[in-house]
DNA sequence: TATCGGATTAACT
DNA sequence: GTTAATCCGATAT
């Protein structure tokens, strides 16, 4: 083994030590020293679901995301998610129990999906919660990558930081290739080609209120944003 | 690293 | 016609 060699293993081996933040110190085509997880090869089941939203985004923390694509499966850790609960939460779509075309969605069963789009070219990626008479769903805010190959070539970014693939709510839909087509899949069917994975790693989460819904008034304030902490991929808002 | 403006379109009024 | 649970590249610091 050459000497070259040597140092490039001692400087990875120094990152995982270190458990900083994942940073720009990373080449294109490395491996994320980061990637810890202890994945329990185990779909999750629609009881995981069936919870209150506000402990449903906390439980999602930590969780793997996955979809089965051409390219191969996309994989993430989901890393940062906010609650939306209608009827009463005026931030979220379903305020008031308004149900339209768009958010129809929202009254499912916990475990299936809504998609939304905004500022023309982003998907933004919502699971419910509860059941269908609950109006309410988990927005991913942000995920940490495990499968940088597939996701790099699927976003489009120039960006050399690995945090700008999936640090914000419509870069997640963009990893994962979603569009309004995907609303209402079932992360509990088999054959849906999308599911979530358990982690038995246990992370530091953060809490705090929610990001860009000024408009919400009194509801703006609740601390119903979630997030590992010092996880370098969380988008800082 | 922080701030700024353009992009771009479905949904709603 | 206006807005939006945003993103990205450009520019300045």
């Amino acid at each position: 083994m050459n000497k070259k060699k040597q140092k490039e293993i001692q400087q990875k081996v120094d990152l995982q030590q270190e458990e900083k933040p994942i940073t720009k110190k990373i080449k294109k085509n490395e491996a994320n020293p980061a990637e810890e997880y202890q994945v329990v090869e185990q779909m999750l089941t629609a009881d995981f679901y069936k919870v209150d939203v506000v402990e449903l985004a906390q439980k999602l923390i930590g969780k793997i995301i996955a979809r089965q694509l051409p390219q191969g499966e996309v994989r993430g850790i989901i890393v940062e998610t906010e609650a939306y609960k209608a009827p009463e939460d005026k931030a979220c779509h379903a305020y008031n129990n308004k149900k339209t075309d768009r958010t129809k969605y929202f009254w499912q069963d916990g475990g299936h999906l809504y998609v939304y789009s905004i500022y023309g070219n982003n998907y933004c990626l919502n699971i419910t919660a509860a059941t269908k008479d609950d109006p309410e769903a988990v927005l991913i805010r942000a995920i940490q990558p495990l499968s940088f190959d597939i996701i790099k070539e699927i976003r489009k970014t120039k960006s050399s930081k690995l945090q700008d693939l999936s640090n914000g709510p419509g870069k997640c839909g963009g990893c994962l290739l979603l569009d309004k087509s995907h609303n209402g899949l079932n992360l509990c069917d088999k054959n849906s080609g999308m599911y979530l994975i358990d982690n038995n790693k246990q992370y530091d989460i953060g809490v705090s209120a929610r990001i860009n819904i000024d408009y919400a008034e009194e509801w703006k304030d609740k601390p119903w944003r979630f997030y590992i902490k010092n996880n370098s991929f969380v988008s800082k808002g």
